[in-house]
DNA sequence: ATCTCTGCGATTGTCTACAATCTACAGACG
DNA sequence: CGTCTGTAGATTGTAGACAATCGCAGAGAT
């Protein structure tokens, strides 16, 4: 219901089904989405790119104004928000999007690893040559992406990776968990002034990751796969330290 | 905000800052909680005790009736439920307690498993001799319990246990992930009749466990709780076929 | 007999107004 | 001068009414 269970996103406007004896289709199906539910994205998504910064506080009556609706389906969204863990709420007193620490960051990556690495291992145990493929695919687009200097491409198709590996796994339990995760992690890196890295470099990181999952190989996956995550982790904790992103002014 | 960020419970009245001058504390410390809050810990407990079956239909202007509140706070607490996964809504048509397939019962256990596993190695390269103590108070009261074929008091020590065990990692995310497992992997137990079992067994099922921990032999420990999760998982999974649990009447 | 359409009832979605609660500050009181 | 008390403003909490939407049954057409 909370419209993000399908990692890929919009993709599926398929209509293929049962458009009965007139053959007119195209047209660019109605969507009736809830305000709750695009409150939910619009809040989601300024927090996640780091437009509404941690400490920031959400009113909902000034929410209520801009948005041009109510407070009652705000409300909601903002109890989806906050069980997510994205905001805080103290009654009678505010709503503040949820501070991080660098505590939070660590255990932001330690859990990334860990559910990576459950998935990897199931994905190399499943062996399907489709899977492996598709991961090399978007590798390959990933380092033209980065030989283009695109960061932005780079760090999409880079979420397209590991979002595709969790996937893989078929475990739909695992794969809720990891887009609580996921989306805290993009949080972290759009809190950060990430110093300029070689991008083709890390492109090129996932390619060691895939001969060893073609080769079947699970410890050796699993401890390039840890390895990458943590540099991640570690790379974004330092820069974290450097700028201290962490504080927000509160309004 | 959503009350179960401490897992013991309710053991904070400490009132201890700063009553000046005039020694007499020990009031029993007013609690206002909002309508919101106890109608999502109502229901929430409602579908984990199996006292709200599968399929079972949630109309929001019923429970305001039954409740006897409007159904601004009934809605936000099912906002919440939904996010967590125990109820799901189809716009305009209705709110359902989650079914559950066998499926979802082997990801509840396997990411379980995880989660524990992870713990487990956490706790043990922290060598705190209190947390082993504490896990190893636990485990003889559950085994009193079991010979006293208290069969409730044995499941709310085993609880007791394996919450303890993730709450000693210090992992904050990982605590809140295990609570959202663990919430399910409670739902399912409770839907399940279980086949009477041999209660000190399944207490001393702990102890090869707390040794391996003693003797930091993480990858003996990892062993020893993976086949103890795995074999509840199963056990589960068995009477899951047997009696078809699965099914709620709809109302 | 089958298909299509329309209206009805049930349920959720949204809005507006009002109540409860918190913090901070100003003023009364010793 | 310090302490308590009360009041104002801001914010969230709750209530009740109304609107939108969906599924289905039944009337009507083919």
């Amino acid at each position: 219901m909370d419209g993000r269970h399908s990692l890929a996103g919009y993709r599926n406007c398929d209509n293929s089904g049962h458009l009965n004896r007139h053959m007119k289709p195209n047209l660019p199906q109605i969507k009736n989405v809830s305000i709750r539910e695009q409150t939910l994205v619009t809040l989601r998504e300024a927090i996640l790119t780091g437009e509404l910064k941690p400490g920031h506080s959400l009113i909902e009556m000034d929410l209520s104004r801009q948005l041009g609706v109510s407070r009652a389906p705000i409300r909601e969204a903002l109890r989806i928000l906050n069980t997510e863990g994205l905001i805080e709420t103290i009654p009678y007193h505010g709503t503040t999007v949820r501070r991080l620490t660098r505590r939070d960051i660590e255990e932001i990556y330690s859990m990334r690893s860990l559910l990576e690495t459950f998935a990897v291992e199931q994905v190399i145990r499943a062996r399907n040559p489709d899977h492996l493929q598709r991961l090399r695919d978007t590798v390959e687009d990933m380092i033209v992406a980065g030989r283009d200097n695109s960061i932005n491409t780079v760090n999409i198709l880079d979420r397209d990776f590991h979002d595709a590996l969790i996937e893989m796994s078929g475990h739909s339990l695992l794969l809720s968990m990891w887009q609580t995760v996921a989306m805290k992690a993009r949080q972290v890196m759009a809190l950060v002034n990430r110093r300029n890295t070689d991008l083709t470099q890390i492109a090129r990181n996932h390619l060691p990751l895939l001969d060893a999952m073609e080769g079947g190989d699970i410890p050796g996956a699993i401890e390039l796969l840890q390895a990458h995550i943590a540099s991640a982790g570690d790379l974004v904790a330092e820069d974290w330290q450097r700028d201290s992103a962490a504080v927000g002014d509160g309004s």
